[in-house]
DNA sequence: CAACCTATATTGTCTGACATTCTTGCAATC
DNA sequence: GATTGCAAGAATGTCAGACAATATAGGTTG
């Protein structure tokens, strides 16, 4: 047997359960900005002690989708815009290279399953669901992520666009977004698909220059 | 009271001051890679609790300076050389962006801080202590990382480079890599200083390309 | 020497407790 | 009426102790 390849099972653990639970909840925006997590109503919810839901937030807490203040505990944080802004432009630094190694190297089994996915986010795309569209275009993008032969840049990524999902799933909701994110997302895909990494990273980039302006007019046409 | 500026005074709770200790241990080197924790052990050391103790192992191993696996425990992680290749690429493409925006927006006084913290580095690649050259460079970078403008991009970033602290101890040692590395940042900083971005981004990346070289010959030379 | 088994070490998890700190509502004061 | 001060309640930070489940090491047996 190649010792390589770690066969261990892991078994689920309370821990991994609850932070499990806990970042599904957050990101698909079960709490709002700003509020507080008590921790003796999050145990009684999700049915684990005091401690292993303890160790949970601060799982959560290292990834930066809740803050713990000492004495006051945890919530979660109210991005301002300016940290917004941040997250897109280093989420751009990343998702644009990803996109570009991904045009020359990604197999077509996984190509395949790109374009899956593209016809995932379509058919959400034409319902009213803005969290099933953020959900199928985070799928579209992670697979672009998984191929472009560094896992350490999917990781960040991963981690950036966790921090920034409230914002997406605000600007999908908003008038002709997720049609004009389907195009622009089609051409990445069809980039990707010819192999060209220059027009892959130039249609990527414009993605999310996109998504960032619509991002920011759903902040200012509410708060 | 302008409401952005938080001063909040933080009392340091025994799990912070748990996570700083254990995290200064590991960026020093204190543990050999693939070395396993024993909370027991720990605890005593650390003079905490295992419920404190392990709230701040999950800090840890979220920040993946740790790992833990289920009913095995903590452990050092030993990074693969392709695990440690992916790093310093996102490094690079970071700190080469990092070091652009420097240029064209570091305040003087700023600048002023890099300079003394190349000398600082100046000293210590004279002397044999390779921990204290590694620290130097790493005040020299967080320097650039600080005044790029991105407070995300700067967050990452020192996430990614505590990851390899590692390899960097280790190619800091070779015989000469310390005074190119000091030549190399040299250049970085003149760059900077000039205010010009292209050059500033080539020095950081020939830096960067020599670096991760240097720590991949450190590598065989041992391994 | 290999396989098995047992004893020990270690982790995962819970309960319960208590001091400290924050929040909130109310009373007192200006 | 607004502000200050205070007291009760709520929530967090931290610990001690316990026990089951799992992993590790060492010895025994074939």
């Amino acid at each position: 047997m190649p010792p390589e390849l770690n066969l261990r099972i892991s078994p689920r653990t309370v821990q991994q359960e609850t932070v499990g639970k806990l970042r599904l909840a957050i990101l698909s925006g079960l709490f709002e900005p700003g509020s507080r997590l008590i921790e003796s109503q999050l145990c009684a919810q999700l049915g684990v002690s005091r401690p292993s839901l303890r160790e949970a937030l601060r799982s959560l807490e290292a990834e930066r989708l809740i803050e713990i203040v000492p004495n006051r505990g945890p919530s979660i944080p109210a991005l301002s815009w300016s940290e917004a802004t941040a997250i897109y432009e280093v989420r751009e630094l990343l998702e644009v290279e990803a996109a570009g190694r991904c045009a020359t190297r990604i197999p077509t089994e996984q190509l395949h399953e790109l374009e899956k996915s593209l016809a995932a986010f379509e058919e959400a795309a034409s319902s009213n669901d803005s969290l099933a569209q953020v959900m199928t275009a985070a799928d579209f993008y992670s697979i672009i992520l998984a191929n472009c032969g560094n896992p350490i840049l999917e990781e960040v990524h991963r981690g950036l666009v966790a921090r920034i999902s409230f914002f997406r799933g605000r600007s999908m909701s908003l008038e002709g977004r997720a049609q004009s994110s389907l195009s622009e997302m089609r051409e990445i895909y069809e980039s990707i698909a010819a192999g060209d990494e220059k027009a892959a990273r130039k249609a990527s980039k414009r993605h999310l220059l996109k998504a960032k302006a619509a991002a920011k007019m759903s902040m200012n046409s509410e708060s």
